[in-house]
DNA sequence: TGGTTTCGCTACGGGTCGTAGCGTAATGGC
DNA sequence: GCCATTACGCTACGACCCGTAGCGAAACCA
């Protein structure tokens, strides 16, 4: 985010922060009607009421605008109320991202953006920052609360126990992404219950179903 | 692949095989070279020694092209000799499917469709056929293995076994492509080993390290 | 040889990109 | 109140890519 914002000065007049906000919205309804690769600068700063060159001034082009515009969209983003049991926060992690996944602009902003980054490594850092490690922070709350609770066994070396939380994450995050975006199937309550009991279990318990 | 191929008449000039092969090879490394947003078609077009033209006479446009080329590359995936568990099983599909999304053609352009997919339902259905149906069977395959083996339980309802097939699917291709392309950590040996254990015995196991 | 289809080539209108230039609006410093 | 400074809206522009049309030549079959 500050990335984008050229050290504020003093002096002059000020940038709008009406148009910021008019622009996030517009790209956010130009993602849903038009999809990733119809979607136009000059098509947003129409939506947004402003010109081109305003856009131009605050991004460098269209990956940087759609992940600003998409993160926010995250920042809703929080551990439900404890619910006094692992099982329970998980369902409740994977449903509250299986909603994000729902929105349309989520969807096709994000899985673009990934395929982007895998040729900017700078735009990478950038997904990862404003979107990724916000996902994760639930994981890593979910993890300790469990951990506080006597479910989960707490790792002396941090360093294994951040490759677990990572190894978490890539499961919980990866196996929702697959489901809504790949195999396009709803990350319904159904779904979510037998996941977790696959997660807490594993494959070997009888109990797979 | 056949949808591209208009009924092959018995009579006029025939279409060139050769075209075809350089056409996709040539696509694959535009992709490597270029990623997905500076890929366009006339570059493909030229790299194949091939008139624009021709391009457009079989395919309707970039996603099309691409998943044909892409397709070829998941044509090899075959599940590994049996090795007698199902841990070692799994491993190994998952070793072989981090192997193909190390390929930056891979990387990029199956998130770009899939990022397309999102908005477009013929080209989501044209990359299940051609691509995630071969992943998938794969786990089809290991899981039957295993049951013969008594390693897993047989699910006498199809529904349900489907259900179960289906959740496996997204969790072990879904934490593959999350680990390999959102959070850019090698698929390696290690956190393969771990992501079965995982798999196998759930998070409540003690041994999750 | 004649009919049919593909191929390479050129050219084109339409659209997007990202930037430059200009006059105007809004702020803070004096 | 005046000035320097910065943001804004607008227009215009060259560059690029898209997807198609039209042409003559090439390759195949009957």
């Amino acid at each position: 985010m500050q990335s984008r914002t050229p050290a504020p000065r003093a002096t002059g007049r000020p940038r709008s922060a009406a148009a910021d906000a008019a622009i996030l919205a517009a790209t956010r309804q130009a993602l849903v009607e038009l999809g990733w690769s119809k979607f136009t600068m000059g098509d947003v700063a129409t939506r947004a009421g402003v010109a081109k060159t305003t856009l131009y001034r605050r991004w460098a082009g269209k990956n940087d605008l759609v992940v600003d515009a998409v993160a926010e969209l995250f920042d809703g983003l929080r551990l439900p109320p404890d619910r006094g049991t692992l099982a329970a926060d998980i369902e409740g992690v994977v449903l509250r991202f299986a909603a994000l996944l729902e929105r349309p602009e989520a969807r096709t902003a994000l899985m673009a953006l990934i395929a982007e980054s895998t040729t900017d490594e700078a735009l990478r850092a950038r997904i990862r920052s404003s979107i990724v490690d916000r996902q994760k922070r639930l994981v890593l709350e979910g993890r300790a609360r469990a951990q506080q609770r006597g479910e989960l066994p707490t790792e002396p070396d941090p360093e294994a126990a951040a490759r677990t939380a990572d190894l978490i994450f890539d499961v919980i995050a990866g196996a929702v992404v697959h489901r809504a975006l790949v195999s396009a199937e709803p990350v319904d309550p159904e779904w979510t219950r037998s996941f977790t009991t696959l997660l807490l279990n594993g494959l070997t318990a009888s109990t797979t179903a």
